[in-house]
RNA sequence: GCCCGGGUGGUGGAAUGGCAGACACGGAGGUCUCAAAAACCUCUGAGGGAAACCUCGUGUGGGUUCGACUCCCACCCCGGGCACCA
C-alpha cells in the first residue's frame, strides 16, 4: 500500500498547538486529531454563537474610511415561536450583510421589535395576562431563536417599539407633524372592524373589504378621528416612485395604483331653489371628462352627502330618496363596492344649471357615487360612462350622444351637429373611448377623450367664466391612525373644554402608557381616569387626555432611523448618525407591505425631511421582497397544521444546513415549497463540505503531495475555483442566492473528481489548499457557523472569517484555454470541437466545416457565423 | 374589466438571443459491509435504435433571426393587486 493513500491510512497530526487560546478553553475535549472531528453543528453553532457575542464582531461602526451599507429587514411583530418566513427573510439579509462586511464596508445590520399591536391584547385577555408580559417574554423567544440562527445582528441597537424610551419619540414626531399642520381631527365615516374593535386606515383594509390583521368583515361608521394628512404627500409619493429604480416594479406599481392620481377638472353648477330657480348657490363636481359635459343628463349626490337631506325634507321625494339613503347605510363597505351590483336612485326634485348649456339637470341621490372621492357629487353623462349608462336605462333618463367613434355609423348623422337633436343611442354600452364631438356647442368637432383637446378647451372656457378650473384627484385617503385599543403609543393631545384640542407640549413627553391596566376585562385608556384626568397644558383648567392610541404603523414608520442612534435619550436620532448611515441600502420584506409600511414610510420620511431631521427623500433605496415558504401548495398555519417549526430543523440538522437550504430552494422574491427531503440532501452536502476540507487540512499539513503539478486535472480544478469565486460573487449581488449555492455544490464536486482522479502523493497540495480556503470564504455568509469552524479550527486561519477578505475574482484564471464549440447546420447541432480558446476565427470554421463534412457536402454554404467561445453556425442550401 | 407576475423533466429549479434541463430532490443500479446505515461511484426529459446516432421537446398559434425558454404579436391557463374612483 502507498504510503500516501489517505483514504485508508490517514496521516495525523496534534491539534491543540494549533488551536488559538483563547477559543481553545471552550471546547472541554478536543480530539487529538484533525481526522477525528466530526461535523457537529450543535456543538460549532453553539461555541461560535457565543464567541462572536462576547468579540462583538457585529458592532456597527460609523467609520468614514469606508463606504457603508445599512442592511435591514422589516423588523419583526414578535409573535412567539419563529416561523419559516422569518427564517427566509433574516437569512437573506444575514447574506447580504456579511458578504458586505467581507467586502470592505461598515455595515449596519440592526434588528428589534415591532412590539406594540392587537395580537398582544388578544393573547392576554385568553391567558389572563399583561400585554406587556406577553411581548416581552415573546421577545425573549424570538431573539434566542434568531442567535440560534446565527444572524449578524447588531444587538446594542435593538429596539423595541414599546419600550417609553422607543415610543416617546413618536410622540415627539407626531408633536412635529402637528405642528406642520398635518394631523388633524375629523368625523367622517370610517372602517370598523368589529373583531379588532377599532377604526382601521384604509390601507388596513386588504381584499374583499377585510381587515389585513383579522380577515373580519370591515363595516363603515361615521366617527371622529386622528388622521395624518398623507394626501399632502400624494404627488410626491408618486413622482419619488421614480426615483427608486431599486425597487421591484410591481410594488411600484401597487402604489401608483393606491395612489391613484386623475387629472381632470372641477366644475361648478348652479344649484336650483325648491322653486326650480337658479338660487346663486354652486354645487362642484370633479370629472376627468370635461369634454362630455355637454352630455350631462343628471346629476348625482352620495347617500351621505350633507345636503341630501336638506334637499328632500318635507317634500314628496322625501320617502324615496330616504329609503336610498338608508339602505345605503345599512350595508357594508364590501357590499357597496361590489363593481357589478344593481344601482339604486331616487330623485331629489331639485335641479341644477349646466354651465355649459345653461340646461336644467335634474339632481338624483344615488348608491354609486361615493363620498369619500371627489366632492361626493357627480355629473352623469350616461352616453360616456357605463355606470351612467346603466343608470339611465334603470330610471329612463336621457342619453345624448356627444363623444363618437370614428368608426361609429352615428357619427354620419351627427357629424358637426352643434345643437342637441339626438337624446338616445343605439349601443349596447357607454362609449369612453377618444372621438369626434358632436351635439356640443362651439366645441363641436373637437376630438373627446382622456387628456384631449376637448378636454382642455371646455376647461379653459369654463376657467374664463370662473364656472370651472383644471384639477387633479387623488384616491389616496389621509391616514387613520386613532386606534381604540389599550396596547399602542397614546396620541399626546388633551381635550379641554376652553382651549380646545390642545397638543402635549414637547416638555412634558412621554405620555406614559400605564401599565395598571387590565385588558382581561376589556379595559382601555378611556376606563383609567388616573390616565385621562388631567389639566389643560394651556389654561391649566380640567381637561381629558386622549384616549385613543396610534396605529401600530406608526411605530414602524421611522425605526430605521432609530437604528441610526438607538440609545439617543435627547433626540429620536443625531442628524450626523443618520446622515452616515441612510438611506438603507438594502431592504427585505414581505410583499405585504407593498402598500401599508412602505408607504408610511416613504411619507413620514419626507415629513422629517421637510422638519430639517434628514437630507433624503427616500428611506429605502433597494427593495427585496421575499416570497412565502409554502407546505404542499399552501400558507404554513397552525389550523392547517402544516408548520414546520424551524427549532426542530435547526435541531436536527443545524442553522447552517437550515439556513442553505432555504436560500437554495427558490430565488428569493419567489414563493418557496418546503420539502424534507430538501433538508436532507442540503445536509448531506454541509458534511461533503465539512470532509472536504478537513481532508484537505489533513493532506497538506501531511506535506503528502506535490507543492504544484500543473497538470491538465489541477488546472481544471483552479479554473473551477475561479469560476465559481465569480459566479458566487455576482450571484449575491443579484440576490440569486440559489444559483450561488448550486456553484458552490459544482466546486465542491470538482474538488472530489479531482481526488478521486489524481492519486494522492502527486496531488496539488497549494492547489488543494486555495480551494478549501475559498471554499470557506465563499460559504462564510451562507453558513457562518461551519465557515468559521473551518477557518479557525481546521484550516488554522487567523482571526474570524467574517472579518476576512471576500476572495478576489480573477477573470483570467477563470478563463479556460481550450473551448468546446458546438457546430450548428441549419440551426441544428451535427458536431462538436474543442479548440484553444485563441483560435482566430478562420482556423475555426475549417474545422469545424470539415467535423461537419457529411452534413454540407453537395450543398451551397450561404453563411457561416461564428460566436466565439460558444459555437459555429453553418447555413447551406439544397 | 384594468395592471403586474408566472407557465421548462416525476419534483424544486438553471440558462447576457448561442449545445434546454446547471445544481439538488426523488428513482434505478453498483462499491464497501456478515448485514444495515452512512459514505462513495454510475445512470436518470420523451420516443426510436444493438450501437454510433436520429426525431420530438420550455402553455398554444403566428412572426423576427443563421439561431428563440429568452425578443415581437395574438390567445389559453394559474397566482397576485386594483376595481361603481366619476
Amino acid at each position: 500500500m502507498p504510503p500516501c493513500s489517505s483514504s485508508h491510512v490517514r496521516t495525523r497530526f496534534p491539534l491543540e498547538s494549533h488551536l488559538p487560546k483563547s477559543r481553545a478553553d471552550k471546547r472541554p475535549r478536543r480530539p487529538r486529531f484533525v481526522s477525528d472531528l466530526r461535523y457537529e453543528p450543535e456543538l460549532i453553532e453553539t461555541k461560535w454563537q457565543a464567541a462572536w457575542e462576547r468579540d462583538g464582531i457585529y458592532h456597527a461602526v460609523e467609520d468614514s474610511s469606508k463606504p457603508k451599507k445599512y442592511v435591514l429587514e422589516m423588523f419583526p411583530y414578535p409573535s412567539g415561536d419563529i416561523h419559516m418566513g422569518h427564517v427566509r427573510n433574516y437569512t437573506i439579509g444575514d447574506v447580504v450583510a456579511r458578504q458586505a462586511v467581507m467586502k470592505g464596508f461598515s455595515v449596519l445590520h440592526p434588528i428589534g421589535w415591532d412590539a406594540f399591536g392587537l395580537p398582544a391584547e388578544n393573547a392576554a385577555i385568553k391567558s389572563n395576562s399583561h400585554p406587556a408580559k406577553w411581548t416581552y417574554a415573546n421577545i425573549e423567544t424570538q431573539a434566542a431563536s434568531f442567535k440560534r440562527m446565527g444572524f449578524s445582528y447588531d444587538w446594542g441597537r435593538s429596539v423595541r417599539s414599546c419600550d417609553v424610551e422607543y415610543y416617546r419619540w413618536g410622540q415627539w414626531i407626531f408633536l412635529k407633524m402637528w405642528e406642520r399642520g398635518l394631523v388633524e381631527r375629523k368625523k367622517s365615516p370610517v372602517n370598523w372592524c368589529p373583531s379588532c374593535q377599532t377604526v382601521l386606515a384604509n390601507e388596513q383594509v386588504i381584499g374583499d373589504g377585510v381587515c389585513w390583521r383579522c380577515k373580519s368583515v370591515v363595516v363603515k361608521r361615521d366617527l371622529e378621528q386622528w388622521y395624518l394628512k398623507i394626501t399632502d404627500y400624494a404627488q410626491e409619493l408618486l413622482d419619488d416612485l421614480d426615483k427608486l429604480p431599486g425597487w421591484p416594479e410591481r410594488v411600484k406599481t401597487m402604489q401608483a395604483n393606491w395612489i391613484g392620481r386623475s387629472e381632470g377638472a372641477e366644475v361648478d353648477f348652479e344649484l336650483c331653489d325648491a322653486g326650480g330657480e337658479p338660487c346663486g348657490e354652486r354645487i362642484t363636481v370633479f370629472t376627468t371628462r370635461p369634454d362630455t359635459l355637454f352630455g350631462c343628463s343628471f346629476f348625482l349626490l352620495a347617500p351621505e352627502h350633507p345636503r341630501v337631506r336638506e334637499f328632500v325634507v318635507g317634500t314628496e321625494y322625501e320617502t324615496a330618496v330616504m329609503t336610498v339613503v338608508d339602505r345605503a347605510a345599512r350595508e357594508t363597505a364590501v357590499e357597496r363596492q361590489m363593481g357589478e351590483r344593481e344601482k339604486n336612485g331616487a330623485f331629489t326634485g331639485r335641479f341644477v344649471i349646466n354651465p355649459v348649456n345653461g340646461e336644467k339637470v335634474p339632481v338624483w341621490v344615488s348608491d354609486y357615487v361615493l363620498m369619500d372621492y371627489g366632492t361626493g357629487a357627480v355629473m352623469a353623462v350616461p352616453s360616456g360612462d357605463q355606470r351612467d349608462f346603466e343608470f339611465a336605462h334603470k330610471y329612463d333618463l336621457p342619453i345624448p350622444p356627444v363623444v363618437v367613434a370614428d368608426d361609429d355609423a352615428l357619427l354620419g348623422e351627427l357629424a358637426g351637429v352643434s345643437e342637441r337633436v339626438r337624446s338616445d343611442v343605439p349601443w349596447e354600452t357607454a362609449f369612453d373611448g377618444a372621438g369626434v364631438m358632436v351635439q356640443s356647442g362651439a366645441f363641436t368637432g373637437m376630438r373627446g377623450g382622456k387628456a384631449s383637446e376637448g378636454m382642455r378647451a371646455v376647461t379653459e372656457s369654463l376657467a374664463e367664466q370662473g364656472r370651472g378650473r383644471f384639477s387633479i384627484n387623488f384616491r389616496l385617503r389621509d391616514w387613520l391612525i386613532s386606534r381604540q385599543r389599550y396596547w399602542g403609543n397614546p396620541i399626546p393631545a388633551v381635550h379641554c373644554p376652553t382651549c380646545g384640542l390642545v397638543p402635549v407640549p414637547e416638555a412634558q413627553l412621554p405620555v406614559v402608557l400605564p401599565m395598571d391596566i387590565d385588558v382581561t376585562k376589556g379595559e382601555t385608556l378611556a376606563d383609567h381616569p388616573e390616565f385621562y384626568e388631567t389639566t389643560c397644558p394651556t389654561c391649566g383648567g380640567a381637561a381629558r387626555r386622549e384616549t385613543d392610541t396610534m396605529d401600530t404603523f406608526t411605530c414602524s414608520s421611522w425605526y430605521y432611523l432609530r437604528y441610526c442612534d438607538a440609545r439617543n435619550d435627547s433626540a429620536p436620532f443625531e442628524r450626523d448618525k443618520a446622515d452616515y448611515w441612510m438611506p438603507v441600502d438594502q431592504y427585505i420584506g414581505g410583499i405585504e407591505h407593498a402598500i401599508l409600511h412602505l408607504l408610511y414610510s416613504r411619507f413620514t420620511t419626507k415629513v422629517l425631511r421637510d422638519v430639517g431631521l434628514i437630507g433624503f427623500d427616500e428611506p429605502f433605496t433597494n427593495l427585496l421582497t421575499q416570497g412565502m415558504v409554502k407546505k404542499d401548495g399552501e400558507t404554513m398555519s397552525k389550523s392547517r397544521g402544516n408548520v414546520v417549526a424551524p427549532e426542530e430543523m435547526i435541531g436536527k440538522y443545524g442553522a447552517d444546513t437550515l439556513r442553505a437550504y432555504i436560500l437554495f430552494m427558490a430565488p428569493p422574491d419567489k414563493d418557496l415549497e418546503w420539502s424534507y427531503e430538501g433538508v436532507e440532501g442540503m445536509h448531506r452536502w454541509v458534511g461533503r463540505v465539512w470532509r472536504l476540507v478537513t481532508d484537505i487540512a489533513e493532506e497538506t499539513a501531511s506535506g503528502c503531495g506535490v507543492a504544484a503539478s500543473g497538470d491538465t486535472e489541477a488546472k481544471k480544478l483552479h479554473r473551477e475555483m475561479h469560476r465559481v469565486t465569480g459566479k458566487v460573487t455576482f450571484d449575491i449581488e443579484r440576490f440569486q442566492f440559489n444559483t450561488a449555492i448550486a456553484a458552490m455544490m459544482e466546486l465542491t464536486n470538482a474538488a472530489y473528481d479531482y481526488r478521486k482522479s489524481v492519486p494522492a502523493g502527486s496531488r496539488d497540495l497549494a492547489l488543494l489548499k486555495d480551494v478549501a480556503q475559498r471554499m470557506t470564504l465563499l460559504l462564510a455568509p451562507f453558513t457562518p457557523h461551519l465557515s468559521e469552524e473551518l477557518w479557525g479550527v481546521i484550516l488554522m486561519e487567523p482571526g474570524s472569517v467574517h472579518t476576512a477578505q471576500w476572495p478576489v475574482f480573477d477573470a483570467a484564471a477563470a478563463a479556460a484555454d481550450e473551448v468546446e464549440l458546438a457546430i450548428q447546420v441549419n440551426g441544428k447541432v451535427r458536431g462538436k470541437v474543442t479548440v484553444p480558446a485563441d483560435m482566430d476565427q478562420d482556423a475555426i470554421v475549417a474545422l469545424a466545416l470539415a467535423e461537419v463534412a457529411g452534413h454540407i457536402e453537395g450543398k451551397e454554404i450561404k453563411k457561416v457565423v461564428v460566436v466565439p467561445g460558444k459555437l459555429v453556425s453553418v447555413v447551406v442550401a439544397g
